[in-house]
DNA sequence: ATTAGTGTACTATGTCAATAGTACACTAAT
DNA sequence: ATTAGTGTACTATTGACATAGTACACTAAT
């Protein structure tokens, strides 16, 4: 099944994205498998080494634990799931705050637009 | 001048952000001239046609208004300017809304981390 | 030992965005 | 008409990304 990609950024890219919020989110519980590449290739309608590359971003954030052989597995350790919630955080609140700054507005008054939006 | 520009994001793209950053905190008047495309792709150290690509953004987001043979200028449209900036906050509200949705964080958290960050 | 299922590695190819180099076109002043 | 300064258009190059095909390596089950 051909999913719909945003154009704006790597497919690979994406499919972390979303694989890391489905963990974050509990979707994806600690110790369950992934699908295998070719599977999870044929799903979202890309190459094997599109979802290879996928499963070692994930791996190299020890997000996961690949077992060759076996499969590609959300990790057990949970407290590592706590800190990758944290550092992700962080990160994106400090990216935020450079480009609004950089384009001219203060933190306070898009707080508010925030606030009011979604 | 070679200039420090960020790998992950066009230069192109970095040069609009700076410099609609400039009109919205007021640094660059409404009416005032720009570098030329040359000048700017000197003092830059881009090429020439990188500028211009800058200048065509602008202008089609209507910050400036570009004469042929005579350059570049902010717009005297200063109501325009003030469209822009409520435009990009929430643009820029929405897309990180978007984002943080997707990863599996909520607006409460987020804007707690905001308010600690920066 | 064989098989099916898994991840991994390598090379080649196509596409597109970003950038660069160069030549052209318009405007104003002289 | 010429010149200097401006924006514009065209083509080429580079690199990242995605794809494709193929071969390899490990694991578990039989």
């Amino acid at each position: 099944m051909t999913q719909d990609f945003s154009k704006d950024k790597p497919i690979y890219a994406q499919l972390v994205d979303r694989i890391c919020g489905d963990v974050l989110k509990g979707y994806l519980k600690p110790g369950e498998k992934l699908p295998s590449v070719r599977e999870y290739a044929i799903e979202s309608g890309v190459n094997v080494n599109t979802v290879q590359r996928v499963y070692k971003e994930l791996e190299a954030m020890e997000m996961t634990e690949t077992k060759r052989g076996q499969g590609t597995f959300i990790t057990t350790n949970e407290e590592r799931i706590g800190q990758l919630r944290e550092e992700m955080m962080t990160q994106l609140a400090t990216q935020f705050l450079t480009m609004i700054d950089s384009l001219g507005f203060t933190k306070e008054e898009m707080i508010e637009v925030l606030k009011k939006g979604g």
